[in-house]
DNA sequence: ACGCAAAGTTGCAGGCTCTGCAAGTTTGTA
DNA sequence: TACAAACTTGCAGAGCCTGCAACTTTGCGT
């Protein structure tokens, strides 16, 4: 029943091909590997390399629809009542202990997103469908329309900017703790309305914490 | 001296491939408007193109550099004691405002986008670099370490989420009046830690506001 | 076990993108 | 007018990506 042996050869053939795609990116630059190179490391055809990856960046970025679904599975999951910025600073820091698992996987693909922006930038463009949904979640809960009302693409833009900058912080510091407590930092910030951390004095407790 | 007819022609060339590029793409899409089109349709060889544009996608997303050092600019050009996220949205104010200029282009550029995804995360990597020199600017403002520290990088990211929502909500809206109101009430939000705006009583003037 | 249907892999043909190079053409200047 | 720099162009070629048809593997009912 559960998991034949066919998903588990894709999951394996998909892994394999992103793993040798983001390795000899590394080594050759993104423009320096081919399709047939890859295929071969991860021993296929070049062929049915595009049948998991549509494009050769696809697979050196690493568009993981799972992350991202899972973002949207965790805000859901969230009691209906909670006010949404704290619903989704909960479905964050899930995100954040996720994506912490992997974290050499993702510290790789920073060095290579810092070297080829480029891929930065492909990579972001993953996240733009996602970004619709938890904006329809938001506005659910909210009861206000996802197009008219400013407020749920807002705080969703918001909380996923948070996201990402509690990333390169965490990464910038060497990693001293747990991912999740700049992530709280950050929206701290947001819910005390991004004062000047110097001029406010709500902003002592936040500069203490680092 | 000033400008020679050389320089004109290039800057005429440019924009024809430019244009052509948009027309084509919006017509056929994306993937149906070939290099060999789009240079016989400005009236040079493809060769040409790639004189011009390094990659298809590049002639067709628009990569226009002006907005975004003019952001800069005008941050740049705030007063030195005003709080940061203030001068953000001084900033972001004036952005709007040449924006709503040339409503046109961008309403066309803004269809092609909603149609394509791929074109707008194209668009938005452009930004990267200005977001990183914004990021500088209020770190030297507030005298904290852009890189250790994550207010400058959070508001920076939350300053250039608000225009982008805001321009989205804006077209929805089918522009009822000024840009810069719907940015104003993004602000509003971020300064008011972005509660909850039905629970919360400071929501009220907000929905007011439309 | 057996065999059939669905799913997955592969090779091939072919069009398109993009680059380097060398030759030709146009523009600015002395 | 002559010359140099800048720009355009054609050509060759590598690589990306797709549709298609044949082949192999897996799942499942009998």
């Amino acid at each position: 029943m559960s998991e034949g042996l066919r998903e588990r050869k894709k999951a394996e053939t998909r892994r394999a091909l992103s793993s040798a795609a983001l390795r000899l990116a590394d080594e050759m630059g993104p423009d320096g590997v081919t399709v047939e190179a890859i295929a071969e490391a991860a021993g296929v055809s070049p062929r049915t390399f595009f049948n998991y990856f549509s494009s050769k960046e696809d697979a050196i970025a690493g568009i993981a629809p799972a992350h991202s679904s899972e973002l949207l599975a965790d805000l859901v999951a969230r009691p209906e009542g909670e006010p949404p910025l704290e619903a989704l600073h909960a479905a964050a820091r899930a995100a954040t202990e996720r994506l912490e698992a992997s974290a050499d996987d993702l510290m790789r693909r920073r060095n290579l997103f810092q070297r080829y922006p480029a891929l930065a930038a492909r990579h972001a463009a993953g996240y733009a469908e996602v970004e619709r949904n938890l904006v329809e979640e938001i506005a659910r809960r909210t009861g206000l329309d996802p197009n008219l009302d400013i407020y749920p693409a807002l705080a969703v833009a918001t909380a996923l900017g948070a996201i990402r900058v509690a990333i390169a912080v965490w990464y910038e510091r060497d990693r001293p703790g747990p991912l999740a407590d700049v992530l709280d930092e950050a929206f701290e910030h947001l819910t005390h309305g991004l004062t000047d951390p110097l001029a406010a004095d709500s902003g002592a407790s936040l500069s203490a914490a680092y």
